[in-house]
DNA sequence: ACCTTATTCTATCGGAT
DNA sequence: ATCCGGTAGAATAAGGT
């Protein structure tokens, strides 16, 4: 949490002019109703408590930079940080099964002996690190595919924790490292509410969808992850920015979502469809020319899924709108 | 492991703007 | 000319046996 008071600090200078945000935006009032803003730092967004207007989405990384920007030797920002994503630093020796010494001489009995004792703790030390280096190449396959998403920090640092636990389970043995990753990072986003698709994230793996589905089903079988269907309103912001839809239309997308969901017209049906479907169904309604190949397209859903939830999601949402 | 059912996807077309 | 809405059949997901 240290971190929010960080952003919220550094924001008007860094941000000053690369985005235009209207001044009273930063302040801590929504634009719309007044009402308080909250800083969602597990979602990466700021959105407002009351009308859940997203003021900015896929915020930037606070992370140290491990180098200062001004001309002193302040270092200030540098400092390791403390995550679950540490492994240690790989370093192993190896010692050589001969019972000889550099110069090809052999050993005495109390050497010998002496060795032998080292072989078998290196033995032991070295399995540990193998593990430790199994995590390392895993953790930064999890940052890759994690920042090519656009996922934020907390969700990668679940992401690491799950991936620990399989390797402590077991869990690996028959499975290929890149397809657990992939499948605890899939796992950990929808955990932080920042959920994707499967098939984003399979394009970002370097695996295929189907055994990443495969690790994802047997992972949350083992752990016993208790996991919740996807909300689809989650997926606005970032289909929002993708598509360039006003603030408007985003908001709108969400209370036709809510609307939606009061009537179960939800269940069974994929949430990114549903959000699709609203995103295209507000735009619409706000005038905004969005056509359902675009919506499809960014989005990854058919332009078929998205013309038929739209239709029921506008006429609930109507029906909602003019009991009010 | 296989089967069932509901949903989504691909491909396609006529009609509307 | 492009977009929309609908349809058929294939593919896929999820649950049950």
């Amino acid at each position: 949490m240290s971190q929010t008071i960080v952003d919220t600090a550094d924001e008007g200078s860094i941000r000053n002019g690369e985005r235009e945000i209207a001044p009273e935006r930063r302040g801590s009032e929504c634009p719309e109703c007044a009402g308080s803003i909250q800083h969602d730092e597990e979602h990466g967004e700021r959105t407002c408590g009351e009308c859940g207007l997203v003021l900015e989405a896929d915020e930037i990384d606070y992370g140290p930079e491990w180098r200062a920007f001004d001309d002193t030797t302040d270092r200030r920002r540098v400092g390791a940080p403390v995550t679950p994503l540490r492994h240690d630093k790989g370093l192993s020796t190896t010692i050589g099964w001969e019972n000889r010494d550099a110069y090809g001489n052999h050993l005495s009995e109390r050497k010998r002996e002496q060795l032998r004792r080292l072989r078998t703790w290196n033995e032991r030390f070295t399995a540990k690190s193998a593990q430790e280096r199994n995590l390392k190449q895993a953790f930064g396959e999890l940052e890759r595919m994690a920042s090519a998403l656009g996922l934020p920090k907390p969700c990668r640092e679940t992401a690491g924790v799950l991936y620990r636990r399989a390797v402590e389970d077991g869990l690996l043995p028959g499975r290929s490292i890149e397809a657990m990753t992939t499948a605890c990072l899939y796992a950990a986003a929808r955990q932080h509410g920042t959920p994707r698709t499967l098939v984003a994230f399979a394009s970002v793996s370097r695996v295929e969808k189907l055994p990443v589905q495969r690790a994802y089903r047997y992972l949350s079988e083992e752990l016993g992850l208790q996991i919740e269907p996807a909300d689809p309103i989650h997926y606005l912001p970032q289909y929002a920015s993708e598509l360039e839809i006003s603030d408007d239309a985003e908001r709108l997308a969400r209370e036709i979502l809510e609307a939606a969901m009061e009537r179960d017209l939800h269940s069974g049906r994929s949430p990114a469809g549903l959000a699709a479907a609203a995103i295209y169904g507000a735009a619409r309604l706000t005038n905004e020319r969005v056509t359902q190949e675009t919506i499809g397209d960014e989005t990854g859903v058919s332009s078929v899924t998205v013309r038929n939830r739209y239709q029921e999601l506008l006429a609930a949402y109507e029906e909602t709108r003019d009991r009010r």
